[in-house]
RNA sequence: GCGCCAGUAGCUCAGCUGGAUAGAGCGUCGGCCUCCGGAGCCGAAGGUCGUGGGUUCGAAUCCCGCCUGGCGCACCA
């Protein structure tokens, strides 16, 4: 094309238009080159348009529209295709390669095993495990880890806690320590240390008692996961970068890099060389204990990452801890490793509001001041939970509905979504079919001239861009809300067309059994289950 | 005081990395309906995108100021 300007392949910018009347696919070219050729974009968009050469067969119709706009509108053929593609890939459908098999390693949940978790954990856990589920998706090797904090101050809290209160169950009333956990399943922890524990019938061993708390609670924290259904791959215990001696190794490497020093007996780690706003302690001094900051094996743990071959990690956090954000990464540079200044990436999610009966709900009778995941999964059931929790963007905060998530109507959004999949496992039921074992050939999904079954196939079309841009952004609520668009698509054929026993019957079964086939991938990838019925 | 996040329909929220007339669900209003599978379907009204500037062909989206709300600003994690 002789235009004046030279424009790279990878410079033609095709998007999909919102208003189907703009066409099925479109580009801006014309807009971003009217400058440079100092002509009007309309006129530019004409002269793009005649020299155009595409393949025969894929486009039915190119228009010039609005300030310069260029509209393809595809042919037919090109949307019963994809029906076949969705079909031959059945369970992989959606999948790509960006990753390349690269590992990467997400971090998520990461609570103190000082009790149960929280709702602000299960945002995170459900967060977590569908970006590492998205990553999955787009090639990269995932590995999902949780780390533990099982080794400061708050740890000799708890273990003090509970021996209060087995002070009290010896019957003697004991204060809690100052910064002790109130919540009952510290007496319950306390009842069964003494069960088993007879050799130690005062909870006299603090170094005992604190490690059965702790193994207590990290096996209570495992229940909790369970009933989310999340798994991971490795659990990383701070109390190990210790013994590995990595956290002193960390400290020093820093000195010897330069940006440390002494003052009040504490030794710093000068990150207003890096952009921080004040100096912070890595070691405080002796009458402080003396021991290292929370800051120090943070660093020495994302080394360890980066050591374990994680070119890429993932760290889903809540908000509040946002300011940890910044330090680490700048404890990284500090050390001159060569790890670059964005490592490790940050999801941050906001704070989760439960509403039950147009009441917040806060107060949970075991933990105390706070409603813990396990107490909304037995209240609404994982699928509902996991949804929600994903369904808004991590950055907004989440007001959690706990009727609508329980409400059995299509205004409760999983059961909306679950229930496309199930519809359309439902005509197959009657049918007397396996939609697994549908097949392409032989289906004339050309003869789908409707326009709901038209829509059908551009969302499905749509599918694996969307996983992927999920996963690029790390957003996996865009994937909620494209199974709720499809859902209500689905839904609007379902009750506006029949299926068996029309002359479309087995097309149509061919594009019933590919929604089917998206929706239970979609509802998949996000760990939420897609029931053949209701 | 400083930093991060948010402010979009009555409510809950999207808005795909700067595109065309800003969308969905619920709620409201007006009509249908009982069908492979359930309170279902169709349509309508509803907006100064917190606010004031700026950048450009074009801004909810990018930049600056201000207002409101949340979260942080420890020798706690």
């Amino acid at each position: 094309m002789r235009l004046g300007a030279s424009v790279s392949a990878a410079a033609v910018e095709l998007e999909r238009p919102r208003d189907p009347a703009h066409g099925d696919v479109a580009t801006n070219l014309a807009l971003t080159l009217a400058k440079s050729l100092t002509q009007k974009p309309r006129a530019v968009a004409e002269r793009l348009v005649a020299a155009l050469e595409l393949p025969q067969g894929l486009v039915r119709e190119i228009a010039v529209a609005g300030p310069g706009f260029i509209n393809f509108f595809l042919a037919e053929e090109q949307f019963a295709s994809v029906v076949a593609a969705v079909l031959a890939a059945g369970a992989r459908y959606g999948r790509s390669d960006a990753g390349a098999g690269k590992p990467v390693n997400v971090e998520f949940v990461s609570a103190n095993p000082t009790g149960p978790l929280h709702v602000g954990h299960g945002r995170q856990a459900a967060l977590g495990d569908a970006i590492a589920a998205l990553l999955e998706w787009t090639g990269w090797q995932v590995t999902r880890e949780f780390y533990y904090n099982d080794g400061g101050v708050q740890i000799v809290n708890l273990a003090r806690s509970v021996q209060a209160r087995i002070q009290e169950l010896r019957g003697r009333t004991v204060p809690l320590p100052e910064g002790g956990y109130h919540g009952e399943y510290i007496r319950e922890i306390g009842e069964r240390y003494l069960a088993r524990h007879l050799e130690d019938p005062e909870g006299a061993d603090l170094e005992a008692v604190r490690r059965f708390a702790v193994r207590e609670l990290r096996e209570e924290q495992d229940r909790d996961l369970q009933a989310l259904g999340v798994t991971f791959d490795v659990y990383f215990l701070e109390s190990s970068l210790y013994a590995s001696s990595k956290v002193e190794k960390t400290l020093r490497q820093l000195v010897a890099a330069g940006h440390t020093y002494e003052k009040d007996g504490a030794v710093w780690l000068k990150t207003t060389d890096f952009g921080d706003d004040k100096d912070r302690v890595m070691r405080k001094r002796a009458e402080k204990g003396g021991d290292y900051t929370y800051f120090l094996p943070d660093v020495a743990y994302h080394v360890d990452k980066w050591e374990r071959g994680f070119s890429r990690a993932i760290n889903v956090q809540g908000a509040d801890h946002h300011s940890t954000v910044t330090r680490v990464r700048i404890g990284l540079q500090a050390l001159d490793m060569g790890i670059p200044t964005a490592y490790p990436e940050y999801v941050l999610h906001q704070m989760v509001t439960v509403m039950k009966g147009g009441e917040e709900m806060k107060i949970s009778k075991r933990a105390g001041s706070y409603l813990t995941v396990r107490e909304l999964v037995d209240e609404v059931g994982r699928d509902a939970v996991r949804y929600f929790f994903l369904m808004r963007r991590g950055d907004s905060h989440l007001v959690f509905d706990v009727d609508l998530a329980k409400s059995q109507t299509e205004e409760n959004p999983v059961f909306y979504v679950q229930m496309a999949h199930a519809r359309m496992s439902g005509i197959f039921r009657v049918a007397s079919r396996a939609p697994d074992a549908v097949v392409p050939q032989g289906a004339d999904v050309g003869m789908l001239h409707q326009p709901e079954e038209l829509e059908l196939m551009k969302e499905l079309a749509e599918f694996p861009a969307m996983v992927a841009g999920a996963a690029q952004a790390l957003e996996p609520h865009r994937l909620t809300g494209y199974l709720e668009g499809l859902a209500r698509i689905t839904h609007a054929w379902y009750h506006k067309y029949r299926v068996l026993g029309e002359p479309e019957e087995t097309a149509r079964l061919v594009l019933a059994a590919a929604v089917r086939r998206v929706l239970g991938n979609g509802l998949g990838l996000l760990g939420i289950s897609a029931p053949d019925r209701m």
